[in-house]
DNA sequence: CACCAGGAATGTA
DNA sequence: TACATTCATGGT
């Protein structure tokens, strides 16, 4: 159990306002509109859970180049993704990197959503805890894949750690100890439990610390 | 040419 | 638990 004063707890919250009030809502920005749109169809999060693989370990302009040829090929669609060969789709998502590692993630994803699950609407049967646990037994996910999946595709109340997120609480002194789950208490405690929350103040760091290097 | 970019799995101590 | 290494590309 993470236990925060009061004074850091505010200072987590203000800090969102801050965020807010200097880059504004993120869903009006390029890189975030997709990501905050909500609510999302099908088709928008079977797109998320793609993008969750290809953004691993890559820059954000390479993702979108191996998307728009995934779309190009009609393969943003895990049931397609299914149906194509390893080698098809790792010339397809070669730009962002880790091609061949990619695919395969890819193929596990979309084996579990189309048939483990019996389609993506399924997992919206599944309490978040026991979708999060699914996800992180496929190969290829951990729990940032698997939160950035819950969060950004299917709205649930998980805030996301990454490397911007660590950055930012160790420049405002919000811990010292970097462990996800450790992280993930002290902003979740910190906060309203909302997704909404969740997903702008997620995106406003990611645009803050961008934009210091 | 060196290093990084919205990680995860595996191995080691 | 906490690090180190591997994967392996395009941009700066």
């Amino acid at each position: 159990m993470v236990v925060d004063s009061l004074d850091k707890k505010r200072k987590i919250i203000d800090l969102y306002y801050n965020l807010l009030e200097k880059h504004g809502e993120p869903a009006l920005t390029p890189q975030w509109s997709f990501w905050c749109k909500r609510p999302k169809n099908s088709e928008e999060k079977e797109r998320i859970v793609i993008e969750s693989i290809l953004t691993q370990r890559a820059n954000w302009k390479n993702v979108e180049l191996a998307v728009s040829k995934l779309q190009k090929s009609n393969l943003m669609s895990l049931q397609n993704i299914l149906s194509t060969p390893n080698k098809k789709i790792e010339f397809l998502i070669k730009p962002s990197g880790f091609y061949i590692q990619k695919a395969k993630r890819l193929k596990n994803l979309a084996k579990f959503f189309v048939k483990g699950l019996g389609g993506i609407e399924k997992a919206e049967t599944l309490k978040t805890a026991e979708l999060k646990i699914k996800l992180l037994e496929i190969d290829g996910v951990g729990d940032e894949t698997a939160d950035d999946i819950l969060l950004y595709a299917f709205e649930r109340p998980v805030f996301v750690i990454d490397e911007y997120t660590r950055r930012f609480a160790l420049k405002h002194n919000l811990t010292n100890k970097l462990t996800y789950h450790h992280m993930q208490q002290i902003f979740e405690n910190a906060l309203e439990k909302d997704y909404k929350i969740y997903q702008d103040y997620h995106a406003l760091i990611v645009i803050e610390m961008k934009g210091q290097k």
